[in-house]
DNA sequence: TGTACATCAGTGAACGCGCGTTCACTGATGTAC
DNA sequence: TGTACATCAGTGAACGCGCGTTCACTGATGTAC
């Protein structure tokens, strides 16, 4: 790319994760390779092992990346009124901005997360700020939480359909704006107070 | 596969499907190829080209095959009490059951759906249904239905979570149940009568 | 009933491709003395 | 301040691989007469 760039490149790691998100984005997960990678930022493909262990490694370090921004995203949108439904929109936001991101994230590749430590940890902060966000409603953690359970599902599933065309996006993102402040939750069973 | 196959297989194209589909649950949708379809089948890997333009083709065929034993699974599930909770849980069953078809169906390898019209037909059979069993509580279609958008939406979310192992599938598709019975979905405006 | 022939479902070799990864290497940088 | 040397980020050739697809072909089936 830069025929003047010096021997070290300097920031070499960095550069590899943004241009296999330029490609993630532009042309899917599919297209993105350590060769192909590596040719974007102008450095032979072996030069990326210097920094990841394999293909898989960048990937996940991709998608850790990813969760946090995300996290980032929502934590950022809780200022105000109604921060759970804030930080959905924000969550169906970002999913539609960072279309191959949000595949690779939650998809088949990186299914085994435990793996990769940074990328569990980073999920398990998207995952806690969910809970956190219904807490007054329910303050049991995920798996017994069917209020969170209930709004991790329908943000997730509204994005998805967003992302992979069911939805037009423009419209269904003003309209899950009305959706989520509408919806009711489940709330927790009666021996257990709701608040 | 066997060896005393006569010449013409009979029924190769459905073979192809199954085998197909075979390989997408057990390894994922990067191990279904063509090669190893035919392989699977016990065929030369250009027979499939006397029944599927191309890969792709065949991926398609297999998808709209999906969508319609989807929207057979949640039409079969409608009979008695609570259709659209019944509905939902068929799906989010059908997702956890055919995990890697399930992410074809909706994944981004037939984005674009037009081009295959038994596919486009049969994903919007079961996008019909779904309008359906929000119907009294809100007649429009899809793009204006915020309760239909919600009810897929949510149930989209919690299969997809499940498959791509955020939630543990055992235990999320009992409490699916009771999420999608205590769930309030929008309402339609009030300009709009509700019935 | 028999035969010639068109049809078409299969085969197997070959193509070009891009991939992930290994290997021995080169050459810039930083540090010990 | 100068020099020897260890470190390590890069290179480029090479590997084996499986893929999708094209091609000329073979051989079974069905049909017209």
């Amino acid at each position: 790319m830069d025929s003047t760039r010096p021997y070290r490149h300097g920031n070499l790691p960095i550069a590899l994760q943004e241009a296999a998100r330029q490609i993630l984005d532009e042309n899917g997960l599919h297209a993105v390779g350590l060769r192909e990678t590596a040719r974007r930022v102008g450095v032979s493909a072996t030069a990326a092992y210097r920094h990841f262990t394999n293909k898989e490694d960048l990937l996940a370090s991709i998608a850790a990346e990813g969760f946090q921004e995300l996290a980032a995203a929502m934590q950022g949108a809780t200022r105000g009124a109604n921060p759970l439904i804030r930080a959905g929109l924000a969550y169906i936001e970002f999913a539609d901005q960072n279309r191959g991101l949000f595949r690779l994230m939650f998809g088949p590749v990186l299914a085994e997360r435990t793996k990769y430590p940074a990328l569990l940890a980073a999920s398990t902060d998207v995952e806690a700020m969910l809970v956190r966000g219904v807490a007054d409603l329910d303050p049991r953690p995920l798996n017994d939480n069917h209020a969170a359970m209930a709004a991790w599902g329908l943000v997730h599933g509204l994005a998805h359909l967003i992302v992979d065309g069911f939805f037009p996006a423009t419209r269904a993102k003003v309209q899950a704006e009305e959706i989520l402040a509408k919806i009711r939750l489940p709330r927790p069973p009666a021996s257990e107070p709701a608040q």
